[in-house]
DNA sequence: CTGAAAGCGCTAACAT
DNA sequence: ATGTTAGCGCTTTCAG
């Protein structure tokens, strides 16, 4: 296999101009470049990544590090942070924090190692130390809907959304409205934002002079089975019944909408449902929800992360940017008996 | 930070004799193999992946290569993949090959760049040309329900799942049966098992005597959207109806229950429907189906590939294997009119 | 079983 | 703008 010195001899170069040829740092004069680049094709040379690594301390790699993968948000997001990087050239490194055990590895070999370039972190909670070891690493890191202080971070404004939901519903006429939300933090499946989508709904619903119901705001785990089970068991308890539904995903919300039609409910006309997300399976259901594009926002921290080492400076600024999400209206809300 | 010069200096030994302690090769007595382990603890030293890929050849990276990530096969699979490698402490590198114009990339450069030890290719179907450009790399790979022949492979055996849900549908007494299957080779969604599936369907069929209509054997791109659709308008067609529908996955086949109830057809009274795959979203709408298990094919997968590094061998075996499916009954099957 | 020493292939001063 | 050269931190012959 051909190395950077058949490519430089080829060339009629040195070694290092030939690298810098390469890598496009520094200076070199067309003509070399030129000689160089044809060498290099000529002889099919591809380079080392770790011997470049070695020698420079860059690795071209970027680490993702999330609880679940297989999910519609976080495969959505690995997908355009993959996309972005891929482009980019440069390597996806990916790390699961869903079995637990691994906490402790990943953050301490993994991320160490010298193989990373930078972090993006999903949807991660951490306590103190685990923190104090991330920032320890000291490489650029963005955090995407987690819980992690004291770096540059994508977020949804949560609290807003869940606010707007239930004001859609209020809007709308309803008054009984209850909400699937998330587990509470104890849970393994708890994941960061659902305390304040809970308290956007609360929120919404008092400044309308509605007391919340306890009852009816209740613990799920974000997936379509738990909604049905949970919106199941809700419209089918005796007593005062809800008119609406805000569901904090909409894998909930497609749940909620089947347990409903499985109880000879119709939806929209006995119960509105609205979810939040923009995951496709709501469309088949006509459900109306508040959509955000987590590939973009993959794409987003990479290209941030990226631009970042382009710019050679030293820390991130940690700036909490607060990403778009988009109202989309379809078919499982309306007026209350519509 | 400490290197393993440091290490070896605190634990009196030379550096040649803490890499054999550090890495378990080579014979080393067991007290300096213990004063060597207790100094790389105490002085926290983490090793230079570049640095020892560099010397020793090896990266353990392995590369996992697959059209889709957002897809629940797949996202399943990287799962089970991702698990398996990091307990062996590997890294995980991810390549989409979604985005065309990627393809020749990932090839060319990605795959070659010395930073793979082995790879494993989902569903990938090369032509003649990347076929040999992947085969060129020469890495140990292992594929999974694909069309790289040449190469170690895990496969269902769509024929037999086809037949097995097409004779059950049969056993039960129907006569006509729909299919909503893959696109075609030339679509971008196109997946390599959808013609085995096909046939099989067929080959059930005839062998109970009933000839396939041409216009009940459709397309569709494996969503709960296109499931929907194709299946509404299969249904709500005039002239002759199917009973039942087999769908070659989960996905389509939730989308045809769906597209089934809101005809206001019953099913399975009116339309029994079975899927393949196993994906949660069918217990919701008791979907029967002929489960796989994609996290275990990724897991299985890597395994092989690190025994196989682990064994030294030359070249792995090009045997396929065929991985295991679980036939699981739920409501959405009956006898017609039920 | 252990140590000395020669690189692995590239990059980055530094000098020109 | 280009060449020279000293490593990057580890692994691995090869001796002992």
């Amino acid at each position: 296999m051909a190395g950077i010195k058949d490519v430089a001899e080829r060339a009629g170069v040195s070694t290092a101009t030939a690298s810098r040829a390469l890598s496009g740092r520094g200076h070199v004069s067309p003509a070399a470049r030129d000689r160089v680049l044809a060498a290099a094709k000529e002889l099919g040379y591809v380079m080392s990544y770790a011997a470049s690594s070695l020698a420079s301390g860059r690795s071209r790699t970027i680490g993702v590090i999330m609880p679940y993968i297989n999910r519609w948000f976080f495969a959505e997001l690995l997908d355009g942070a993959t996309a972005q990087l891929m482009s980019a050239g440069y390597d996806l490194s990916l790390y699961s924090f869903e079995q637990e055990g691994q906490r402790e590895r990943v953050l301490a070999d993994f991320l160490l190692r010298k193989r990373l370039d930078a972090v993006v972190a999903v949807a991660l909670r951490l306590d103190e130390s685990e923190l104090q070891q991330l920032l320890d690493v000291d490489k650029p890191i963005v955090e995407i809907g987690g819980l992690v202080p004291g770096v540059p971070s994508l977020h949804l404004d949560e609290h807003k959304i869940a606010r707007f939901a239930t004001e859609h519903l209020i809007g709308l006429g309803h008054r009984e409205i209850a909400h699937l939300g998330g587990l509470d933090e104890t849970s393994r499946d708890y994941f960061p934002m659902s305390s304040d989508r809970r308290e956007g709904y609360r929120l919404a619903l008092r400044e309308a002079g509605v007391e919340p119901v306890p009852q009816w705001d209740i613990a799920a785990d974000y997936t379509v089975g738990d909604g049905y089970k949970k919106a199941k068991q809700l419209l089918a308890s005796p007593g005062r019944r809800p008119t609406a539904l805000f569901c904090s995903s909409d894998e909930m919300a497609v749940g909620a909408i089947l347990a409903a039609r499985d109880l000879g409910f119709r939806v929209p006309a006995d119960l509105s449902v609205i979810g939040v997300d923009g995951n496709p399976l709501g469309e088949t259901v006509g459900l109306t929800t508040v959509a955000q594009f987590p590939a973009r926002q993959g794409m987003q921290a990479v290209r941030m992360l990226l631009d970042h080492l382009a710019s050679g400076a030293g820390s991130m600024p940690a700036d909490s940017i607060t990403v778009e999400t988009q109202f989309v209206v379809r078919s499982s809300t309306s007026v209350p008996g519509a």
